[in-house]
DNA sequence: AAGCAGGGCAAAAACGATTTTGGTTTCGCC
DNA sequence: GGCGAAACCAAAATCGTTTTTGCCCTGCTT
């Protein structure tokens, strides 16, 4: 049952202890196990075709020596990395956008229990992250890629479609024929609007985020479905967009209250940080936000429920999110036919940053 | 020069044009090359022993094909991954600490210019993130380890310094003797403390963070050095625990002000977190912030300087220590002898949350 | 008693690169 | 013109797995 000590044996086992973790390999556990390496592979890999006493001595002696397989060979030899990336794009590594956090806490979650492991890279710029995909696809260190902050017309997602690799994004693009997972932002700004009409507001102006982003587009829409339907004319001048600089909310404030005729009594934005920024803006101009302007934000960063007043704003189950995301992925992985595509739905959490308006 | 096309080559050319990315392998680029696989990797590893002309020849070629080598073939057989793995902590996902977002991206810059990529793993709670340090190890997915939130007596620390996998850490232990970097936390309660004796303030009271990890424990010596050269009595009472609760700061502030005769005129905060927090403390019992009670934080968040009143607090380049790290980490991959460690200079920025005390 | 099915395992062939080894030119020099 | 060295490249070994192939043996059937 042991392994035997022929001279040549021991100079072989002389050879490796290794630094430790390294150390042997499926050969030293073939050999303590008194079995084949292929019986070994299948034993640990849970074929059928192996004696349950083998397959415990084999597992006892993978555990003695605290043997893992090698993943480079093992990833070479099956084709197969059981790895997901996610690729982290540069405006949320400059900004602290908490989004990704939870959703790749959610992420992490479902695929390990599919057997899979997440993988993060950033790129740091945005040309480089159209490089860094193209690098993640042709080395091959992963079965599966995801990214968020799609465009209306992504590059990115273009190429994913011919690169033969699977993916999936948060958030769509107009097209949106591919893997996806994305907030119901038109709803988001149909509430929005619909909760500051129903507290009297008439001027609403919307505080964009970048267009560029699909999202914001869903937003607007909705936005403008819901004013519509109140039968608020539009106006282009109550909608400005806002980029990620550090005072993005104020100067839209200070646009919009500044040597105007009539000012907006409610401001819609595109994220907290916006908002935040907004009411910093308002403050300087002498208005208290919640009492003489009304402001929702998006996305409920954790920080948002304690600056004064406290900002009313949008949330989201970003850890859900993640795991059906997660999921979705799995499911691909697994051959799913046609395109996977999921909204989650976000919920209104009403503090006191918005308030009735005003009687002129 | 041109490959020949023999009936049996036409077949493997029919093989795998594949789906794109992993189209052909070393092989098709030798033969459309016109030179050996060797040659193939010779030419593209930069060897010396290559024509000018054939190593032209094969990078058009490699180009033209769209190759890149496998990344598991190539990590088999050198036995080295050129990469390098930061872990991510539980605390860390859930709360939004921007720390490590900056340190992210000046990591990577300085790994990618020495040829190594930086991949990310998340550990979801602590027990897991010890055993994830072990497959990380055992499996060989990188060629050296990073991780923070170093603890006093850490055993992710000790563990690694049995394994034989290069690692470094930000933030030291007591021990200290591994690889790593750190800001001078002593001189941010130094500096802090001394700033408040400045503008007159006599009982200042230490909001820490929480004291499991080290850095703490080295604000809490810089505090207590410099009240001591001030010549202020130690106040166990003015020392309190904070925790990662919302209200962590908040709390602290109805402990220190609420029934007790000698509330603190100012507050030195282990992080901005507490330190917002504690401000809307104070605001709840109807003292203003930099006007009855100084307030001072610690890590500069993005937000920081955008509350009322603007915190002030310590500040520090995130990215160039995220450079340093990784170069740090580049060198003891090179083979440099003994331990590498570095410490990071932090600034006091100066906002308006400080101010000086009320005469009595 | 022979044949057959199939469980259990060993041997060997991949996987796709890098590295070692060695062989063939070319060139310079005496 | 012969010899040696250098330059250049091809062939083969190798990394540590997984997977295929096939052998041996047991036990059951006819």
């Amino acid at each position: 049952m042991a392994a035997e000590d022929g001279p040549g044996q021991a100079q072989i086992m002389a050879g490796e202890p290794g630094p430790a973790g390294r150390r042997g390999g499926i050969r030293q556990v073939a050999r303590l196990a008194g079995v084949s390496i292929s019986t070994v592979s299948r034993a640990l890999n849970g074929y059928a075709d192996v004696n349950a006493d083998t397959r415990a001595r084999v597992a006892e002696a993978a555990e003695s020596l605290g043997y893992h397989p090698s993943w480079a060979a093992a990833t070479l030899r099956r084709a197969e990395t059981r790895t997901v990336t996610f690729m982290v794009s540069k405006p949320w590594t400059k900004f602290v956008d908490p989004f990704f956090l939870g959703l790749l806490d959610g992420l992490e979650l479902a695929l390990s229990a599919g057997g899979y492991h997440l993988q993060v890279v950033m790129a740091r710029e945005y040309d480089r992250e159209f490089e860094t995909i193209r690098r993640i696809v042709a080395v091959g260190r992963c079965d599966a890629l995801v990214f968020a902050r799609t465009r209306p017309v992504d590059e990115r997602v273009e190429f994913m479609k011919t690169a033969g690799l699977p993916f999936a994004t948060v958030g769509r693009t107009f097209a949106g024929d591919h893997d996806w997972i994305d907030r119901d932002t038109e709803s988001m700004g149909r509430m929005g609007v619909e909760r500051l009409v129903a507290l009297g507001h008439r001027r609403i102006a919307l505080l964009s985020a970048p267009l560029r982003y699909t999202y914001m587009h869903q937003m607007r829409d909705g936005v403008r479905a819901a004013l519509a339907q109140a039968g608020i004319a539009p106006d282009p001048a109550m909608e400005v967009e806002c980029y990620l600089s550090r005072a993005t909310g104020a100067e839209a404030v200070r646009q919009l209250f500044v040597g105007r005729g009539r000012a907006p009594t409610a401001l819609l934005c595109g994220n907290d940080m916006i908002a935040m920024s907004a009411m910093e803006g308002l403050a300087a101009l002498g208005l208290v936000p919640g009492q003489d302007v009304a402001v929702i934000g998006a996305e409920d960063m954790p920080l948002s429920a304690h600056v004064t007043p406290a900002l009313t704003t949008f949330s989201l189950d970003l850890e859900g999110m993640g795991q059906r995301l997660g999921r979705m992925v799995l499911a691909r992985l697994a051959g799913a036919p046609g395109p996977l595509q999921e909204w989650v739905e976000t919920q209104l959490v009403i503090r006191q940053s918005d308030g009735p308006a005003r009687p002129e």
